[in-house]
RNA sequence: GCGCUCGUAGCUCAAUGGUAGAGCGAGGGCCUUUUAAGCCCGAGGUUGUGGGUUCGAGCCCCACCGAGCGCACCA
């Protein structure tokens, strides 16, 4: 038999050596009058359905009022003991035994048998029974070929494990790891409650452009490409903001989307290039009506999918239940610093800019950065609202492990927010942190047009002076609003990492089919 | 972009600088209620790529390719 073997070529090249023999084994069907990948197969139940409407049978049961059913699925495994085979198949949902006697399913049938592997399809037709174990299983009458896997599926009891593998190969993570087509099950689900809650509280779900002629609605560095019959550079848009709100000056009252933004940064566990936003805005909302809906929304789609009890998430757990806890910016930076008496300062006095900036130079600030690991030279050079944000970012943020709407920004860095009608000195905007993460930010739109125009300008003058993610001048908005827009509530929802805490999945990139890699080695990008 | 770690058979993993192994899978044989079925036999490798050190490199050094984690930037 090892001569039959030697010379046998792969017949893709780079396969491996089995795929050969699986190819075989397909010409093998044909020659026998099997067409190893057949048009049509009809299934009577799927192999969940099976176990459902029979599973609680006892075997007696199910001998007396035998039920005749037609399902199919891909053979995981196969146990073949001489004159009878076991067969587990799988259809991604269930999974059901075929038990295969050759006094049943007759010579030809067995004898073509041994031409199916782990990894082919098969359909089956037969009774519903229970083995001396007790396994549900179909006893086969007849046998079906429906595809030939002619490369081999990953090893059945680890599955596939190498991480690279499964990203670039998500087809092969899919069918050996069942978790992971539940993650991406739980994933489409919570966006399905989350469009339900929209729409039951009457909002549109529109399409806006994803090229955009001036990237804006967020402080990010986007993609460029380019249009060639208008010779016009495009950007893959970083938000829709602009747009969605465009439509409220229209009077689409009410409108959100569900769909990808794009930014061109680093890639890591909470970071992926292009990632779902789901944005909406809302007239006559501001941001507390806002940062209510935004509560309700996740803690409804939360339950939903997940249940309403504390889920793990990368070795803590997090309760998703309403109310989340709200903290003003200052407060949680001043309590950052509560525990260090040089800082001395008050969630007040951080407005103070001559004492902040005192203190941001002061050797006190330098030893906290020290311990936080975190560049204090950096501090120098930024503008007092920044510092606030920095200060934020690198000493408050990332404790906020429970659910928390952190308002009352610096206007500084949120040059589309309003400012409180109460204190002009900071935005009427929140984010909303969880788990360490960013997940949702929004606030009361600026809707004057002339203050919008002057936030643009300060932009630029900030781009200018080498801010490659300030904000650009968009004229046409800035016409849009002086067509007059309601007052307005909006906010973005990071629908990525929602769906990593609600499936207890540590990377982004378990919660995105076909996450960003390198191109594989060798692989030339095709000539466009 | 920087740092750390990793890359060995189709898959999961071993191997003090001294003859590259195991399990699963694949191949041949036995087996009509198995459960990662079992038993017997034989096969399977340019150790990511390219250099270097050494009598000798999977192992040490350098570069490159790819990945994971951390940092930075961000949501």
């Amino acid at each position: 038999m090892s001569e039959e073997r030697e010379g046998l070529t792969p017949p893709v090249p780079g396969w491996p050596e089995e795929s050969a023999i699986r190819l075989q084994k397909a010409e093998g069907l044909r020659a026998a009058g099997v067409e190893p990948y057949p048009n049509r197969f009809v299934r009577s139940h799927s192999l969940a359905e099976v176990a459902a409407a029979w599973g609680a049978r006892t075997a007696e049961q199910l001998e007396s009022e035998p039920a005749t059913v037609q399902v199919a699925g891909r053979v995981m495994l196969l146990r073949p003991m001489g004159k009878a085979s076991f067969a587990t198949l799988s259809d991604g949902e269930g999974t059901l035994q075929l038990y295969i006697r050759k006094d049943e399913v007759g010579e030809d049938a067995f004898k073509l048998l041994g031409l199916v592997d782990r990894g082919d399809f098969v359909g089956a037709s037969g009774t519903v029974m229970k083995t001396r174990t007790g396994e549900l299983s179909v006893k086969a009458k007849t046998l079906t070929f429906l595809s030939k896997a002619l490369l081999p599926p990953p090893e059945k009891w680890h599955g596939l494990t190498d991480m690279e593998v499964r990203y670039r190969q998500r087809y092969v993570d899919l069918l050996s790891n069942p978790e992971v087509r539940k993650a991406f099950v739980t994933r489409s689900r919570m966006v399905g409650e989350i469009r339900r809650l929209m729409d039951e509280r009457r909002f549109v779900e529109v399409e806006t452009p994803m090229m955009h002629p001036i990237p804006g609605g967020a402080l990010a560095r986007p993609f460029v490409t380019h249009h060639n019959a208008l010779d016009v550079d495009l950007f893959m848009r970083i938000a829709p903001e602009l747009y969605l709100k465009r439509l409220v000056v229209g009077g689409l009252e009410r409108v959100y989307e569900i769909n990808r933004n794009f930014r061109n940064e680093g890639l890591s566990a909470n970071h992926n290039p292009e990632f779902t936003m789901l944005e909406f805005y809302a007239a006559y909302f501001d941001c507390r009506d806002v940062i209510d809906m935004t509560e309700a929304l996740i803690a409804g789609a939360a339950a939903k999918v997940a249940g309403d009890q504390p889920l793990p998430f990368r070795g803590r757990e997090v309760s998703l239940r309403a109310p989340f806890a709200r903290v003003r910016m200052n407060d949680a930076i001043a309590n950052a610093f509560a525990s260090d008496p040089a800082a001395g300062f008050t969630p007040d006095s951080l407005d103070d800019e001559a004492q902040l900036d005192a203190y941001v130079r002061s050797e006190a600030f330098a030893g906290a950065c020290r311990r936080a690991e975190v560049d204090r030279d950096g501090y120098l050079a930024l503008s007092h609202g920044k510092r606030i944000a920095q200060l934020f970012g690198d000493f408050a943020e990332k404790s906020l492990w429970a659910p928390t709407f952190v308002i009352d920004y610096p206007v500084e860095i949120s040059p589309l927010s309003k400012r409180r009608a109460d204190d002009k000195g900071v935005a009427d905007r929140f984010e909303l942190f969880m788990c360490g993460m960013e997940v949702a930010n929004g606030f009361s739109e600026l809707n004057d047009p002339l203050e919008q125009r002057e936030r643009f300008l300060d932009q630029v003058r900030q781009r200018a002076g080498g801010d490659g993610e300030a904000h650009l001048m968009d004229e046409d908005y800035i016409r849009a609003l002086g067509h007059g827009m309601p007052p307005t509530g909006g906010c973005g929802v990071g629908i990525d990492r929602l769906a990593m805490i609600l499936t207890n999945s540590p990377s982004i990139r378990d919660v995105i089919l076909f996450p960003h890699m390198r191109p594989e080695a060798g692989r030339k990008p095709p000539a466009v």
